[in-house]
DNA sequence: TGCATGACATTATATATATACTGTATATAA
DNA sequence: TTATATACAGTATATATATAATGTCATGCA
């Protein structure tokens, strides 16, 4: 996939900024007096290049004509995982839920809980928890944890190079331990928040 | 509050569809050609009448300068409930967030919660339930009620017209048995859902 | 009966806007 | 070394767009 430059990412930015401030997209002159250039095609130029890497679309002979194509088709709620599928692959996507500002950080993805492995902390069957892959994994989090291509949901209790325990939040539970240079294992990311349906 | 006449609802429902399915506000020659009027100027006369009526803002002398006037703020988090004062009172009202399917009942409020009092069934404290007002109490439920202008979160075990027994999901807690006859009681809604936020 | 409001049509126009063409300077990959 | 991408400036222009002025016809209200 391509990537942005970094003056093109704080173009993309702006835009994003203006549709949700002002409840539409900038023009090309309303972007070249925002970064202070003095012509308007240098906002033209770096909307041609956001099309290319298609991170929008323009409609051309249409004033604000821009959309970002990096369509927000909401948030992956993922439900049961298929043994060797990566986590966000579109056979494990159950449905997609709007961004929310549910949690201080970002919310890369929903898991449905299965079991309750995890009750004494207040996460139950069903529940959807809202995962962060790239926060730094530490310990005392609550992490997702692939292990032999299974996934998991447990509070990181230890954690070095050759050992690493995964502890169940219910007495019924046992402690995981597992020495990752003998074992397909993988952090998928951190728990960051919660939400739950009462019907 | 103005009301607006059938023909304004559905300029002002066009306007709508048209930022939510193509990013922007329409012009004054699209509402036309949509309503198929042989005039941009009965367009116009519309935007004027929404604006007069207080649904929307016209952004002179700018193209698709046309933003909705913020009916939906978002809805309310409650943090502490001052005494006397109704549950949504604004000085009880602590931030707004965007609506969120998070419930399959609607949600009118969110409720801080203080106090381990529900940690059985996964609330804890400082979690936000989802609170529906308008849904039938029914014994099982978990419901938000206001005793004696106290607000408290409990599931209803028993519910008679003398006799009401509120149910702590936690074994350090006793039950509340209420006559409301005798006391200042008020069921304020049913809790529909939860968002935990984990940082 | 008169007056305000709603719902358009007609015509006109200043200006807001997209967009083309040309050119400069730098970095970077082949 | 050459080609390509990035990041602008300068100039120009067709057209997209907001908006004014004026008029018609119907309806409800006082």
């Amino acid at each position: 996939m391509n990537t942005l430059t970094v003056r093109q990412k704080e173009i993309f930015e702006f835009i994003k900024s203006k549709i949700s401030d002002e409840g539409y997209p900038p023009t090309r002159m309303e972007i070249s007096n925002y970064f202070g250039f003095k012509s308007p095609n240098a906002a033209e130029d770096h909307l041609r290049a956001l099309k290319k890497k298609g991170f929008i679309e323009i409609l051309s002979g249409t004033s604000r004509g821009i959309s970002l194509s990096n369509i927000d088709d909401g948030i992956p709620v993922i439900g049961l995982v298929s043994a060797g599928s990566p986590m966000l692959a579109e056979e494990n996507v159950e449905k997609r839920i709007p961004p929310h500002p549910i949690s201080s950080h970002g919310v890369d993805y929903y898991l449905r809980v299965k079991g309750d492995s995890m009750i004494n902390v207040g996460i139950f069957e069903n529940d959807l928890i809202a995962v962060n892959k790239g926060l730094n994994i530490k310990k005392g989090s609550i992490v997702i944890a692939r292990i032999d291509d299974e996934v998991t949901v447990k509070t990181l209790k230890e954690f070095s190079a050759n050992k690493i325990i995964l502890k169940a939040e219910n007495p019924n539970y046992q402690d995981i331990i597992i020495n990752p240079n003998n074992i397909t294992f993988d952090f998928e990311g951190t728990c960051v928040g919660l939400i739950r349906n009462i019907s």
